[in-house]
DNA sequence: ATCGAAATTGAAAACGATTTTCAAAAAAGA
DNA sequence: TCTTTTTTGAAAATCGTTTTCAATTTCGAT
């Protein structure tokens, strides 16, 4: 079987999803919930073949949610998220990038001295961002990519 | 019910295992399969249950592997693993300690500049160990408790 | 020590996210 | 069109974890 081969209704749908919502995480349920909406069908275990045949190719990747719910992301060219690391809120589950020259000398550390060949795909720094920490703390609006500055960014 | 009232045999044993261990990782199956080497018996519900509730009062800790199993941790007092971070070895799921001033500078600096609160109970840096960069890449053994030393560490 | 109320145990069933199975349907290419 | 190959998706299987509930154990009062 040569997976991936064969252009599908459901494929170019997924796709469609995935460009909407480039950036931005996502779990299988509600892949399959706006696709209901939308009057699309579409199996779920096509939903998570799909996906993980894209995650392979490298066009989107995996995390895991403190709760368990495998939450997944488009990435637009393979190595767009390989170099900087991400940072997830607790309270309201914003998924935000870092890109830092401090980050980068921790992972330089880590190897040097660790010989701990540290992950920024797979790594999620957890904590309590800044409109949480000073508002209530609800499903607040990050950055329209989420992404994070400050004068060690590159 | 009030749970936690009564002592029994399994919880001290429970007990008696997670003091050996201290401050290192396991999982349910780990204590299970312990257990029947030492002859005692214990139930799988009641290795969970009664490793919630100690994890509700905070003598012991819960961490989500890769793989999706929970690695559990004893903690002598409740501050214990408050203050340094986690790295797990994606290869062979060995969960290991860092305590680095580099660590806790980049904790620094996402607080200042980034005004995210960084928790180090909560976050877990992935990544490839040095053993199993080296060897093949099978459950290999760490130090003793599994940490970790550098001329960063205190 | 004995009784009874309350907590605990553990085998088995339930659960929930994910994976696999496999026959039917769709796509690609002659 | 015909044939081959891939894809789909409903249903079953998996797997870690949670819940159920009858039997057992603990505790405290007698």
């Amino acid at each position: 079987m040569t997976r991936g081969a064969y252009s599908t209704r459901q494929k170019r749908e997924l796709l469609k999803f995935l460009k909407e919502r480039s950036l931005q995480h996502f779990s299988v349920d509600e892949v399959v919930f706006e696709m209901q909406d939308r009057g699309e069908k579409i199996g779920r275990s096509t939903v998570y073949r799909y996906l993980e045949l894209l995650a392979e190719q490298g066009s989107v990747r995996k995390y895991q949610s403190v709760q368990g719910i495998t939450q997944y992301q488009h990435v637009e060219d393979a190595a767009s998220c390989d170099d900087h690391f991400h940072m997830m809120c607790s309270r309201c589950g914003n998924l935000m990038h870092v890109d830092c020259a401090l980050m980068r000398s921790m992972s330089d550390h880590l190897m040097k001295d660790h010989g701990f060949m540290l992950d920024p795909r797979e790594t999620i720094l957890v904590g309590v961002c800044e409109k949480c920490r000073a508002g209530g703390g609800e499903a607040v609006e990050h950055g329209a990519d989420g992404h994070e500055e400050c004068h060690h960014c590159l």
